[in-house]
DNA sequence: TATAATTGTATTTATTTATAAAAATAATAT
DNA sequence: ATATTATTTTTATAAATAAATACAATTATA
């Protein structure tokens, strides 16, 4: 007989639901409560309860009838399944004001994601040193992936940058581009871009005013 | 004879993909191009063509065969939807390293954001200039809101204060927060939250990482 | 033991995306 | 000039995905 190890296909949809159940988690935690219903996440995300209880069913998480789910217990499902525990290494590109406030964001790390290096093309940048990252020249950039092995980069240059940085972190063996900037880029297939997109998020949240 | 102004139902997917094809199209414009077609904007969003061509037809746009469309007068198009020239007034609340960065950032303007003050309860911020805004007493936030009727608030303090200074800004009026940090509001049914969730929107990207 | 609260799941409904066919038109060839 | 071809929009239809509803099963508590 064969173990056959089943990983359930998860979309991002859950995945980006699970990330704000563990929000939640974390403030029950805080509040030292030990048990929460779906019907109490559900009611801060204000959507439905059934949808909870689906989301979490794909974890392997069971809760307990008239009882709910045990807190910890369901904040640690949502880690292992998220990949908290996966050691992720980034560097900053682009150390400008966002850059610079991303350097010093101290959040990272509890999700797994280690800031190793900041880099920058401007001398007066070059040198400095933000909340123990050193800002390095871009040139070397190349140089350290190979050597250090990161595949993440965020991305913070100016948006007329963008483009042509990205192309230089692609061939330079960067995988994945965190984009901070507003701009749709152009990479190979193989290199994922997230685009944060803060404008157009701000315009889907105030779209309704008036 | 009535002139009747159907205003079409526009969702969320498709104000996110607007905002993206806004991006492309403003590429497009420092380039100099005059017409793009739906798949070129597919191809760099790595969607289907047919979706982005639905999309536009929700705008009052229509494009030309065997050419595309205007790229300015899609750009324009999507403003006008969009809202980018209704006069949205915000506060920043919470003038650490995020807040900051985003009182610094110039493009918020460009679209129809304008930053008034910062507001912060630690003396030593209290009274700073950032970017021609000043930093005030969180104190007095509710005196300002009630003058010059602001509505929008940008949440940056740190996550264990969010919860309180949320409900505070509630009583002050505040009816639109723009949620940074990694909490979950609670708040009445007629205060809207947008949550920026960076950690969450990480996790999600590097889901299929290894 | 009855009651109320809660999970787990099956079913239905709604939404979103993809496919395919039809119409339009600029460019090309004759 | 005219017909043909290729490209692109437009519209209609089908498929896939996501969300909401409904309800049986379970269990703490009065």
């Amino acid at each position: 007989m064969y173990n056959i190890v089943m990983r359930k296909q998860i979309s991002d949809k859950v995945i980006n639901r699970l990330t704000l159940y563990h929000c939640i988690l974390n403030d029950y935690i805080d509040k030292g409560e030990e048990y929460i219903s779906s019907g109490s996440i559900a009611a801060l995300l204000k959507i439905d309860d059934s949808q909870v209880r689906k989301d979490i069913n794909l974890l392997n998480n069971s809760g307990k009838s008239r009882v709910g789910y045990i807190v910890k217990e369901l904040k640690k499902s949502i880690e292992t399944t998220l990949g908290f525990s996966k050691n992720k290494r980034a560097y900053i590109v682009g150390a400008g004001n966002l850059g610079m406030a991303l350097a010093k964001y101290g959040n990272f790390a509890n999700y797994g994601l280690n800031i190793i290096n900041l880099f920058d093309n401007d001398p007066n940048k070059i040198g400095r040193e933000i909340n123990n990252k050193k800002v390095l020249d871009i040139k070397e950039l190349p140089v350290y992936v190979w050597q250090h092995y990161i595949d993440i980069a965020i991305l913070t240059v100016p948006a007329q940058y963008a483009q042509s940085t990205a192309k230089f972190l692609v061939n330079a063996g960067i995988k994945y581009i965190w984009n901070f900037t507003p701009t749709i880029l152009d990479v190979p297939d193989d290199v994922q871009v997230w685009n944060e997109n803060l404008m157009g998020n701000f315009l889907q949240f105030t779209f309704d005013m008036n």
